[in-house]
DNA sequence: AGTCAGTTTAAACATGCGTTTAAAATACCG
DNA sequence: CGGTATTTTAAACGCATGTTTAAACTGACT
């Protein structure tokens, strides 16, 4: 184990739980048992940090993701809105092998992203990974033609809200979850509980 | 104008941009031209300053809300999802008239305090502000009785994300939608948007 | 005019932050 | 083994934060 996989690790999880803005350097280096000065020795500032664990998950990610949404848009017949938000649960999914909790901790960190940290990682993202967007936005535009571009822009980034929310509380959601309603679920649970959800959403009546 | 409000005005206003724990205590007080110390003096800390942001809104909004949810639980006849939902729109348009910006900067602090603060926020609203929940829960439940306790939870709790990130992103987002679109949309504009597809997402069938 | 509670003020305090430094330790290689 | 490059370390730096202090000011009321 480097010392630079220590930090990674340990900072993946505590950004995932507190945020970016919420986590410090300090709190990193002491759980991952190396020296402060470690993290600007290797990683050169806390910014390119985040940038690391986020590409950690992202170069996983992302080919399965792309070609996923690159058969469904290849495919003859048309396709559903469920079946097109289905193709991230596999690689999504997958993520659980390439790392202990990958699933959950990767898009607690995505919804941490988008709120704090005055959007550079949705910049970061957007720009490092343009192909995986507009692969889906070209498959569910194939779902859904009738939805002009401006109302599928809107409907996406509602979506985003939706999953990003979901799941930088998803712990707290599970924890509510197992009280209310004496139920273990997952995070593969969740996953499988919103897609009906921002299908329907997307796929409302437009007007 | 007093102290205390030139400083609520301004912590209101940065808060909703900043985030909370974004927005220093000198920030706000030379925003609001007072002394830094008088934070503390009226206020005692900046949590207490932040409790008493939100209810500055909550006290306006909540008797509007709670009345236009009721009057829909004891109707005669079933209500759409989309007619639940809308009752949220005349009561949120109100804080326009109570300040200027007043329903975007609501909607926005609402979506920083979810994301923010380790989940204080949510807390103290859920405790002081039960009978909207309450009242809103049931009129869901009045609109798809088919749908089952647990379901309405996750289903909500998306809602809630959809709503909360849109709103707390919603500058870019109405940004982007000018540049690319030639659009200006206002706050109201994206509630109307929101509405049918938080509305299909909630009704989305089950199984 | 004098008193006194309420308010404002400048200054300091303690703490925590990200980053930098320079020396010590370790690893690598001819 | 010797020397060079890499890595680790303890300490400090500069800065920003929320909070506290104690003195100065303000405006009513007797």
């Amino acid at each position: 184990m480097t010392t630079k996989n220590k930090i990674l690790d340990a900072a993946e999880k505590l950004f995932a739980d507190k945020g970016f803005n919420g986590t410090s350097l300090r709190e990193i280096t002491s759980q991952a048992e190396v020296n402060l000065a470690a993290v600007n020795y290797h990683f050169g500032s806390k910014k390119e940090l985040i940038k690391a664990v986020m590409s950690r998950y992202m170069n996983e990610l992302s080919p399965r993701l792309e070609s996923a949404l690159i058969t469904i848009c290849n495919e003859e017949k048309q396709p559903t809105l469920v079946e097109v938000f289905s193709a991230f649960v596999e690689p999504l999914l997958a993520l659980n092998q390439f790392k202990e909790n990958g699933t959950s901790n990767f898009l607690q960190l995505l919804g941490r992203g988008y709120t704090d940290s005055q959007g550079f990682l949705r910049w970061f993202l957007t720009t490092r990974y343009p192909v995986v967007i507009d692969s889906f936005i070209t498959a569910v535009h194939k779902a859904y033609p009738e939805l002009s571009t401006e109302e599928m822009f809107w409907r996406l980034h509602f979506t985003m809200g939706t999953i990003v929310f979901t799941m930088s509380s998803s712990d707290a959601l599970m924890d509510i979850a197992k009280n209310d309603f004496n139920k273990n679920i997952d995070i593969a649970g969740v996953i499988k509980q919103v897609i009906p959800y921002v299908a329907a959403g997307v796929g409302a009546p437009i007007r």
